[in-house]
DNA sequence: ATGCCTGCGAGACGCAGA
């Protein structure tokens, strides 16, 4: 069978709704995973998405964070979480909260994360240390998929640019949080548990860029970074017959600063 | 034109995003 998944940080979908119910009726995924839902898990407007034919497991808590998968080819064994996941200790609080960045389903044939992994901030920031603790649960966390004969791929808002190339300006980034070394090291130590890069095709340039910022006018300079991405096992990405990055939906107003990743998969 | 940032909750701005 041949099986569409896609990954999209929608940057709030109960704004964004009318954009993700026109995606899903041109583009048909059968498995999408959301990020930055933005609302809670009962504010997610399943219904709507529902009467396109896709169940949805969200898991969210309001303005910040919030992940999904949606599926039109079954949604079994929804895990909120990742088992072992660390909290974050905003610095005013007096305990880390576990933020809701990542939701696991098994779809027909194939097992998925979407997550949306913590920004980091700044380089000396809690925060930054905090998403390398989060990095290392989630590999943790997906060893035994990952090295197990199931497709199976964890998609999402990785906010890390795994190379120089994936970056619009290597000099840009100085300093700065998404191209460190303990970072890239972290998506390193996803693939020595057998978890490989799915690289997409871009439709316009020579980068596949996902993220452009919505100011100075990033995306029609193609300022753009590759930092939604798809981690996959050897069978998960051996079935792969094609991937882009949708830029189409990046175009105009109202829309997130991220753009949809596309894998289409025969299995 | 792809065109100079946006969403949210609070409160009439500030934070976060990357």
């Amino acid at each position: 069978m041949t099986v569409r998944i896609a990954t999209w940080n929608i940057n709030s979908v109960t704004a964004r709704l009318p954009k993700l119910l026109e995606w899903l009726e041109s583009a048909k995924p059968d498995v999408l995973c959301l990020q930055e839902l933005k609302c809670s898990t009962e504010a997610y407007p399943a219904e709507a998405i529902g009467e396109l034919g896709y169940e949805s497991a969200a898991h969210g808590t309001g303005r910040w964070n919030g992940v999904a998968v949606l599926s039109k080819i079954g949604l079994e064994d929804v895990v909120r979480d990742l088992p072992g996941q660390p909290g974050y200790l905003a610095e005013d609080a007096m305990l880390p909260v576990v933020e809701p960045r990542a939701v696991g389903a098994t779809c027909g044939p194939v097992r998925v994360w979407s997550v949306y992994v913590p920004n980091g901030r700044e380089v000396d920031h809690a925060h930054y240390r905090y998403k390398l603790e989060w990095l290392t649960a989630l590999r943790d966390a997906v060893r035994e998929d990952a090295a197990g004969p199931r497709p199976f791929a964890v998609l999402g808002d990785y906010n890390i640019a795994p190379t120089d190339a994936d970056v619009f300006d290597v000099a840009a980034f100085e300093g700065l949080t998404h191209v460190t070394a303990p970072e890239r090291a972290a998506m390193t130590a996803l693939q020595e548990i057998g978890l490989q890069d799915v690289v997409p095709r871009p439709l316009k340039y020579d980068r596949p860029y996902t993220y452009w910022d919505y100011r100075q006018l990033a995306f029609p300079k193609n300022r753009g970074m590759r930092i939604d991405l798809t981690y996959a096992n050897k069978a998960f990405a051996d079935a792969v017959t094609d991937t882009y990055v949708d830029r189409e939906a990046r175009k105009g107003k109202g829309t997130s600063d991220h753009a949809p990743v596309v894998v289409d998969l025969d299995l």
